[in-house]
DNA sequence: CATGTCCGTGATACTAATACCGGTATAAGA
DNA sequence: TCTTATACCGGTATTAGTATCACGGACATG
């Protein structure tokens, strides 16, 4: 096993991370926020839809200065959610 | 062309990130830290010498959480050298 | 009603991230 | 000196992220 397959957590957290950021998209369009963060449409909906559980660092740190949205706060829920999964 | 190969600057913005770590790793083993992000040593390696120019998300996100690091400011501390280089 | 446009989706192509292995160099210690 | 530990390096294998293409549905417009 040379690259660990992605765990049922990974894509859980990945699944929860694109609820996240696409509830903090609001209205706005997918394209319109792909093109502020200035990545491809398809790639944010991969993301949201959380086909793409373990995106680029600087994949989100784009989109979420293009979201307004905080690191530290998205690991954060990501991670407490993590924790709540684990606990329960 | 499908997916677009990393630019130079997204390598250089690689290594400046990996000197980030680097730094902040301080006088730590790179065995230790990388246990503590859950990562393999190589992989912490490939990032901190920059042959791994876009990790994923969560990837640097534990290895913040190892070294005590705020991811905003790791994206930050990036994007300004970004601006720097672009505008220099 | 037909058509064009926009959004979201699925399939496909290709590069990159991650992990493991072996080898090498350097420094510390027996 | 020899061993050990750490870090660096190259190669290899496998999975995953990202982008393009093509399609379907919704909506407005002619």
């Amino acid at each position: 096993m040379v690259r660990t397959p992605l765990t049922p957590e990974e894509r859980a957290r990945g699944e929860r991370f694109g609820a996240l950021l696409r509830a903090a998209r609001g209205d706005r369009s997918m394209v319109e926020v792909a093109v502020a963060a200035g990545i491809s449409a398809e790639t944010l909906r991969k993301i949201e839809t959380g086909r793409a559980p373990t995106p680029a660092f600087f994949t989100i740190a784009a989109l979420a200065a293009a979201l307004g949205l905080s690191l530290d706060e998205l690991a954060s829920a990501c991670a407490e959610a993590e924790v709540s999964a684990s606990a329960a």
